[in-house]
DNA sequence: TAAGTATGTTAGTGCTTACTTACTTGAATC
DNA sequence: GATTCAAGTAAGTAAGCACTAACATACTTA
């Protein structure tokens, strides 16, 4: 009946690499249900099975601790998110391209939801990692598909429109999307990941290909 | 040089009313920039200039002041959202309807940055009015905005799309962008509000509008 | 002008916070 | 099997937290 935190493995030794790992995991985890400063030490020490003091062993300050974690995730998407825009880079035509993409980015938030609520609060927070994240990696990301864009627009396949305003739009439609499932818990689109990209890609294509150009059957980039 | 908090209107009496009303200004200013937790009551009556026996004299919690901010700008949002949708409801055509939407939305949080941030805040620190909110106002929104849509297809104007995810696309494509700029700081799409506005509904109707029924000169709504 | 009341302050309360100190335990190595 | 040292704990500390009680001051009106 009262089963409090659970000593999850009960305060086993562990050589210093892994409860350092198993730290920043639990951490993360209730930083980004909680923030930073709505998560205590103690609740994290907690849940890891141990006393406090180990915590301020493997990390000087609880910002240091944050920060850490912060570092991993962010790692962690980047790598991910290159490695999904090379997928989709290698695809072989505009639908496949986009749609490799929407999908790719509502499966990576569905999986872990973490990574988003950690990104806005640190965002919220004024935390300079998250600045970090946006003028790296999703900045890289915007300017990847703004370079396909133009290259479809000087093909004669797209229309010519502003090609960093069609990339947030189409980027802003999905993450919108993701957002709202994941922290507003509003889930009225009762579609699969696979079939929202779809029809997103089917919206935003039809919105940008030129009038004469139309259907997946014109000729691909590159 | 050490210029502290400074003593706004320095301690002046003031009637309840509209201490309190002062009082949840600034509240609602703090709490937007460093969440529930991350605000103290000691700052909140800083700020305002005078001892926090004050603060607990206006409302019983510090949970209690949270609610009445979050009611508060709940309801002026919600105000602001009806008039808007009213405003482009009247409009003539496609172009104005969803122009005049994204318009508003974009100015809304130009203009009061407080409201995405606490809305966010309030989410993700799971607070139940950001849900109200989102089962209400946000979703009252949207189902307008399908019914516009479907109206549309039935005219023949519009292809024959899912218009709940029409819906959400378009409001995300706008949303994003806000939070983008609002939160993440990242103003790369140098364009007014209008600027903005006219685009992403130039490529939304390109990308909702059937093939043969081109151009703005189609007959609208009603 | 005195009484009454609303608006303010000071100086606390007990509790929680991030972080520390001094000590204990356990396993590998010689 | 004593030594060594990393991995653990218990019990703090000072500062900060939400919140309160008891008192002071100004405005209003009989």
């Amino acid at each position: 009946m009262t089963s409090p935190v659970l000593p999850r493995t009960h305060s086993v030794r562990m050589p210093a690499e892994n409860r350092r790992l198993q730290i920043v995991a639990i951490a993360a985890e209730l930083f980004s249900r909680k923030g930073f400063s709505g998560t205590t030490t103690k609740e994290i020490a907690d849940h890891a099975g141990v006393s406090e003091a180990i915590i301020f062993r493997h990390f000087a300050t609880k910002d240091d601790l944050y920060r850490a974690i912060l570092d991993y995730k962010v790692k962690q998407a980047t790598e991910r998110m290159k490695k999904d825009l090379n997928e989709a880079a290698s695809r072989k035509d505009d639908n496949a391209y986009f749609g490799s993409l929407a999908y790719d980015m509502l499966e990576f938030h569905t999986k872990d939801q973490t990574f988003m609520r950690l990104l806005l609060f640190s965002a919220l927070e004024g935390h300079d990692l998250s600045e970090i994240f946006f003028n790296s990696t999703a900045r890289d990301m915007r300017t990847q598909i703004r370079r396909y864009i133009k290259q479809r627009i000087a093909d004669g396949a797209f229309r010519r429109v502003d090609t960093a305003l069609a990339a947030r739009a189409f980027v802003g439609m999905v993450l919108n999307q993701a957002q709202v499932r994941n922290i507003f818990h509003d889930d009225d689109l009762k579609l699969s990941n696979r079939q929202m990209a779809d029809r997103f890609v089917d919206l935003f294509l039809a919105g940008i290909r030129s009038p004469r150009d139309n259907g997946p059957d014109s000729e691909p980039t590159k």
